[in-house]
DNA sequence: TTGTAGGCGTTATCAG
DNA sequence: CTGATAACGCCTACAA
């Protein structure tokens, strides 16, 4: 059923039609009843092809991410997703995408299908993705440590996060602070680390290499580096893992050697997922609004869609709050 | 840059370019070279619309879910990404459909964008469901107990997971084997209530409406049901969550008022998401391959869309292992 | 206020 | 083997 039918069965000319369904154009109450009518009762719906062909327009937003953790992965497409929708957009989803050969093959095939792209690659060179992106495509990248380059960006401050995190526990009087690091050459993984040397440095904390365990996000990773960790000496009593998986596997791992949290070491974690707070003891956290993330994408996606000027690339960092619960040996670890 | 650009530049028919580009029909090796070579060299991308407008196809699938939790989410769209792309397709995706409204609303505007539909719908009538989706695209439906109706369904055994925890509590010698509800009208809840009770009632244990607590699946429910379990004399010495975040909520309340996991209550939950095996104690727990899921549904939808024909709808139902860790008081939590 | 007609970029069916 | 040319379904000047 397309358009001409509702137009001969309405007793009008295609145009009028289109008028009314898109209404442009002015048209006489009394027809642009009817061919509503119409239109419903033969469950007419335009055809989207033949539509953008001729609109150069999709309404559809591309979102390319890497492969990510549970947590992460939902808030990041739900925030998107509603954003999207609310503004009548549609979004076409491609994750996994792990180095930049694959994220150029689902920018290709998305050429045609989308107006915008929103592109989540911590594990990339940030100007290396850049140059992969269609002049002709607006693209918002999340956290990529693009400040410096010519597109939309957003990040996380994943720097301020881990500095006030470290700066809490040495605060509590912790001498020894160790970190469990990120996955290698990711881009939040780097900057938490970051923030947590800078934390020392400014305090005057002592400084090791050795304090400096390789992680990947994962919960095994924070399992294993904690019992490295739990066997050194002098014992590092602070570990700030850099997010809440690992840091879930260093209390494990501690409870399995026998070290108390957080009387012997305490832990601190990052993203703060909903379960951190029923952990024992209670995961102190970096809280970080993910969902936020895709609403401010989505947003400045379609600002930049929508006036196909020269606008300025602007680059932005959401803002993370500190979350202390008991996991950290705080005197007060406030439940919320 | 058009398919003429190239045509033009290559000296030839647009006819000619097509032929080589879809490899569609005879063209001599010379002239094939020089219209690739031209092709690149303009970086045509082919215009997505037109070539839907007169094939019919979009060479993409929509995927509509409801609000559903981290862990759960990312594996089924990871599942369904791979399916997909493995297969040339694309995925439009929404998510938070909470209401019959929304899901038919959904389903409307992806009119004429996809080939096919993957529908989660666990706290919908499916009856009603499959009576919003046009008879014209090929779908199938995730969790929504439909395997009477006339449409391709996959489902979780929630029944026999549920059936096997249980059994396993009182193959333990617990007596008093209590259960947290998922969220009420969900089909996957409703499903391993169910598979708990024919449990007790096939061993001949006590069963009591007190011990069926009504949770929604949120770590705070699981928390506030084992607060009000642990006040109960006599005490149940088993509990079954309906799933893994209520369950490590129950955990957290049974530590805070001194309850002994495994001793005074043993405790199972279900779809063991990656943390299970990092709680105190590690939670014992029921394995579903979310994964799975998802690439069934693909490979099932592309059927049904690759030969339009009547094909019979199926009814399909993805086994799940019972995981055995410490929390259910097993003598040997084989820690995998 | 309404209708006519051209064209969006492809593919497919014909003749040549 | 190759080239015109007619759809595909819709929007939008331009006319009436």
């Amino acid at each position: 059923v397309t358009i001409r039918d509702v137009a001969r069965e309405a007793g009008v000319s295609v145009a009028t039609v289109s008028r009314v369904l898109n209404d442009s154009g002015p048209v006489s109450e009394e027809v642009r009843l009817r061919i509503r009518e119409v239109a419903a009762r033969l469950h007419y719906v335009p055809n989207e092809a033949a539509r953008s062909l001729i609109s150069n327009k999709t309404d559809t937003i591309g979102v390319l991410l890497p492969d990510l953790y549970g947590e992460f992965f939902s808030e990041v497409i739900r925030g998107l997703d509603q954003a999207a929708r609310r503004s009548g957009y549609h979004l076409l989803v491609s994750s996994s995408h792990n180095d930049l050969a694959e994220i150029a093959a689902a920018v290709r095939v998305m050429q045609g299908r989308v107006d915008g792209l929103v592109v989540m690659s911590p594990h990339l060179e940030p100007c290396a993705l850049a140059t992969q992106l269609p002049r002709s495509l607006p693209a918002v990248l999340l956290n990529c440590a693009a400040s410096g380059e010519a597109v939309d960006s957003i990040d996380l401050d994943n720097f301020g996060g881990a500095y006030a995190m470290v700066r809490h526990l040495l605060a509590l009087g912790r001498r020894r602070v160790a970190i469990i690091t990120g996955a290698a050459r990711n881009h939040d993984a780097a900057e938490r680390l970051r923030g947590y040397r800078a934390a020392l440095r400014d305090a005057g904390a002592e400084m090791s290499e050795r304090w400096e365990l390789a992680g990947d996000f994962s919960e095994s990773a924070g399992y294993d580096a904690a019992r490295r960790l739990a066997g050194m000496r002098p014992r590092p009593d602070a570990l700030f893992a850099s997010n809440d998986s690992m840091a879930i596997g260093a209390l494990s791992a501690f409870r399995d050697v026998g070290v108390r949290v957080p009387e012997d070491v305490a832990v601190g974690g990052f993203d703060d997922i909903p379960l951190a707070r029923y952990m024992s003891p209670p995961l102190s956290s970096v809280r970080v609004a993910m969902g936020d993330l895709g609403d401010r994408a989505i947003q400045r996606l379609l600002h930049a869609v929508r006036t196909r000027s020269q606008w300025a690339p602007q680059h932005e960092v959401l803002p993370t709050t500190l979350v202390v619960r008991s996991s950290c040996g705080a005197p007060t670890g406030r439940s919320e």
